[in-house]
DNA sequence: CGCTCAGTTGAAGCATTTCAATTCTTGTGG
DNA sequence: CCACAAGAATTGAAATGCTTCAACTGAGCG
């Protein structure tokens, strides 16, 4: 861990606090080592910025530490996607590895830590220490696995199973990393967010989730969100809550 | 190549056909020598042969060298999503590699034969080919390109416009690899699988294409694609034509 | 206290689906 | 070489799910 760089609030890989969470695989010392020696720093931000920019190339990738974040693609006359939603222990940046441009935009949700590896120096992992790299490309493949998932839902599901499973789907990835307490998540995001999210309109989105509301599947009011009865919320949205779910971090 | 395979007709990587197509990066032959040592042997299939079963573990990983095929999920009920369309030089089956079931399903178009690779040594590629390990990698994120490609198309974009940008990417995609000749390529599927890869009804992506056939954009008849007017069909898709597009061969 | 942004709701319009035939292709057997 | 069956494409009409438009309400903040 560089002492001298512009950043504040340095963690040591070696006490990173994403390594207590059960959901990722155990590193050997090498390779926290490793790891901490190809991070060039700590980036902090507030919510609302705009890590990556769809067309713009980046000197970085980084694994979120802290906060949410998002991934989206527009069309040039505004029209918004959300690709997937960025929690702490996801890798975002790969994608523009080659070409110069990234394909998408990063922004956050939250105050947020972002750990910073130079985009030069990805080789070296290859090179020196092969199993980081695996878990790379373990982490690629995951992120291909949600994209699916969500291409079943747009293209397949209902507006009422598609904002069932994507908010179980969200439930889960919160739950892997501590964020549930009782039963309870903060989802800091707007119902535009989820709107764009899933693929569907602000209005039509907003009474989907009343609907779902009345029927006593879900509870999401301030910001805090809580499923009242979570099978019947994984039945109407084809959710497999028993799938394992361990990973590498990195 | 070893030649006691119970496989038929063996290529030589040295010899990939493949390898001619200027899409793809050059191997050295330290490389090639590396992939040909780590191919199990070649398998060829007939059309509407299922390679990978959603729900299945599965030994292998697979290169298609020859032929088209299609990546796909199910709901329970039967509802399907082609979530990829696989063509010649992509590699498929990594999704599933640490937890056990593969998480969607691979079907052949047309007659087909796949580059094997057993599973249990993709670790030797990591550990004695970084540059090949780099590779795989940079496959699994343009893989992720193309499904975010795809999320935006099923989630903001009209069917008219999802129809002209999925005929586009998969004509693009054919012509990358020397599929197209004369302006003209075989699209072996249906309008069906069309439907089922762009999220829309049989039915209204008939009536999409008419239309756009109508307007002088397309031109699809026995299996056969091409576009009288290529730019106006990119502009109605939002589609950049002049976008790069070199890459690995594994 | 009033401004702004997020959430909520009803009504109208429209894109897409569903239903139901009909036609066209292709392959097969007589 | 033709008749027929099966799958794919095509078309019209009716139904519906989702979007758009247009308010209005509520919460947070200076």
């Amino acid at each position: 861990m560089s002492p001298a760089t512009p950043f504040t609030y340095e963690v040591p890989c070696q006490q990173c606090p994403l390594r207590s969470c059960t959901v990722f695989r155990e590193l050997s010392d090498e390779e926290v080592d490793f790891v901490s020696q190809l991070k060039k720093g700590e980036l902090r931000t507030g919510p609302g910025a705009t890590l990556l920019q769809e067309g713009q190339p980046s000197e970085h990738l980084f694994t979120l530490l802290e906060g949410w974040a998002f991934r989206s693609k527009t069309l040039s006359d505004g029209r918004r996607q959300i690709t997937n939603f960025v929690l702490p222990g996801d890798f975002v940046g790969l994608q523009g590895s080659i070409q110069g441009a990234m394909e998408h935009s990063v922004e956050t949700l939250t105050p947020a830590a972002f750990c910073t590896f130079p985009r030069a120096r990805v080789w070296d992992l290859f090179s020196k220490c092969p199993s980081l790299a695996f878990d790379l490309t373990w982490l690629a493949a995951r992120e291909e696995r949600i994209l699916d998932e969500n291409l079943l839902s747009l293209g397949r599901r209902s507006a009422e199973e598609r904002t069932a499973y994507y908010l179980l789907h969200l439930y889960v990835r919160a739950d892997d990393i501590g964020l549930v307490t009782e039963g309870r998540v903060r989802f800091p995001f707007t119902q535009q967010h989820l709107a764009d999210a899933i693929g569907l309109s602000l209005v039509h989105t907003n009474k989907t989730l009343k609907r779902l509301e009345r029927r006593g599947l879900i509870h999401w009011d301030h910001g805090w969100f809580s499923s009242p009865d979570i099978g019947t919320l994984a039945e109407l949205a084809t959710f497999d809550l028993m799938a394992p779910r361990k990973r590498p971090l990195l």
